[in-house]
RNA sequence: UCCCCAGUAGCUCAGUCGGUAGAGCAAGUGGCUGUUAACCACUGGGUCCGCGGUUCGAGUCCGUGCUGGGGAGCCA
């Protein structure tokens, strides 16, 4: 017999007379003549309660079953006697799989989300983390149907890169060769004679690839893992994260921040309206401001602010940062923060940002002194998307790199994307895990990734 | 990398003025019960993060290291 899914099960429009469910116990009680077992097999949020009668042949081993045991049950769905529940399933049978022994970690309880990230392994077994990992699973699935639906394709971008130089911080170094081989005769590293013969690293973007694609297929985007080896310890970074980078071809800034913002309302409204019961646990006990929050970024539009009148504001803010404001520098956090959570109080997108600050490859202005950068800041999360326009402008473009001390000689297949049919296009990249910390209100990256990977830490 | 805070039972924590350690939950045993974070009683459970120092005496004070958390920088 096939094992239904608990999720159909509780939906069920009437009784059955047999069904099979196998999943793990996640809490039981005794009562006069039975036992209540509440079974989770990961489908959705809820449990299923099970009524053992004493009468089932090894009714004593069934006393035993402790949490996080293994069962597969079979029996009639019927409604249920007490209240809490529609559906239980009175027993015909419960066959013990495997039985967890009381050092299991879990417990009945709260667990702080610091415990349990040191039982990574074992954290999606709770209702948080189910819930956590279930909607990451769903917004994946609306990423992609999100651009199937408007004609974009999915380019797989490489892991394993030889562009140093994509501007976006530290690359993890890839090699083949062993550490004892790289000081022969107290000589030093030699790129040349590892694997690929020069210098290679993790991604840090697949940008440069996609915008390759996107002057060949028009709309493309990549999702998937990047790597930072930045030594950043805080509750926003990780190491290796997932980003979605869309990449549009005749595509300006303006209408590259009309997709961003567009992608970022789409997303939220799907996990709300397919996420419902695991989004009602976050607004219950992760943060009680939630669906406001939510609800505020569906309906309000977001602030587009050039970086000069962001700076203006500040100034005229009438209290003191601990960094000044002045044009030419970059927004530190508190900056950002005033903007999104006191000034406007809802997601702003700054664009136009100073030359000096950005990477080499962002458009041009037409003052000389900005480019057509434009990143989305939300409440609570801080920089959430940052995209530019691109510079199509071959002269342009290889002045800047010039200008930046690069060797224009690693970059020649991408320069050529600026001889032949060059055009006007944009692009940007979103933080996975920075979204789903938006939506879910959870406030540590290291909670919304399976297993985290921050510096000094590899374990599982 | 810098600044701040914390580390006591399996988990979450309390521990006063420096005088050899406590609660709730969990676990075990028994009882009660269509229960649902079940309830009641009893029982077991400690390298007070490590190392060094001050002291007659350190969970408590000092130094140092480790681990965790928060903030900053960098960024998505």
């Amino acid at each position: 017999m096939k094992r239904s899914k608990i999720r159909m099960l509780l939906q069920s429009p009437h009784p059955q007379d047999l069904v099979l469910v196998k999943g793990w116990v996640r809490t039981r009680r005794d009562s006069k003549g039975f036992s209540f077992i509440e079974i989770n097999d990961g489908s959705c949020l809820k449990n299923i309660q099970v009524i053992a009668q004493s009468s089932l042949p090894h009714y004593d081993d069934i006393q035993k079953l402790t949490t996080g045991s293994a069962v597969a049950i079979s029996g009639a769905l019927v409604a249920s006697q007490g209240k809490g529940q529609l559906w239980e399933i009175q027993a015909s049978d419960v066959t013990i799989i495997s039985l967890a022994p009381e050092s299991y970690p879990l417990q009945k309880k709260r667990h702080s989300d610091e415990f349990l990230r040191t039982i990574a392994h074992l954290r999606p077994r709770t209702n948080k983390y189910g819930a956590v990992f279930r909607i990451r699973s769903e917004l994946s699935y609306a990423i992609h149907r999100f651009f199937r639906d408007r004609g974009f394709y999915y380019i797989h971008s490489p892991i394993i890169t030889g562009s140093d130089c994509e501007g976006a911080g530290e690359m993890f170094r890839v090699t083949t060769l062993n550490p004892g081989d790289r000081l022969p005769d107290g000589h030093a590293f030699d790129a040349s004679r590892d694997f690929f013969g020069r210098e290679t690293g993790l991604t840090v973007s697949g940008q440069l690839s996609a915008e390759m694609f996107a002057l060949a297929l028009g709309d493309v985007y990549t999702f998937g893992p990047t790597f930072r080896a930045e030594n950043s310890n805080t509750r926003r970074h990780a190491a290796e994260f997932w980003m979605i980078e869309p990449e549009m071809a005749f595509c300006n800034l303006s209408e590259n921040m009309d997709m961003g913002e567009t992608f970022i309302r789409y997303l939220i409204d799907h996990a709300l309206h397919n996420c419902s019961e695991d989004m009602e646990l976050f607004a219950k006990f992760v943060d009680p401001s939630l669906m406001a929050t939510l609800d505020h970024i569906l309906t309000s539009e977001f602030v587009r602010l050039p970086y000069r009148e962001a700076v203006d504001i500040l100034s005229a803010a009438g209290r003191s940062f601990e960094y000044p404001v002045r044009f030419g520098t970059d927004l530190q956090s508190e900056h950002e923060k005033y903007l999104t959570e006191i000034h406007f109080k809802r997601p702003v997108i700054l664009y136009d940002y100073p030359k000096s600050i950005k990477p080499f490859y962002m458009r041009v202005n037409d003052d000389r002194q900005t480019v057509a950068a434009m990143d989305i800041l939300a409440p609570g999360i801080g920089e959430i998307v940052g995209g530019s326009q691109r510079e199509e402008r071959l002269d342009i473009l290889e002045a800047r790199m010039d200008e930046l001390g690069m060797n224009r000689a690693d970059y020649e297949w991408y320069l050529d994307s600026r001889r032949y049919g060059s055009v006007p296009h944009s692009g940007f990249g979103m933080g996975f895990e920075r979204l789903i910390m938006m939506i879910t209100g959870i406030t540590n990256i290291r909670d919304v990734i399976p297993f985290p990977r921050t510096p000094g830490n590899i374990e599982f």
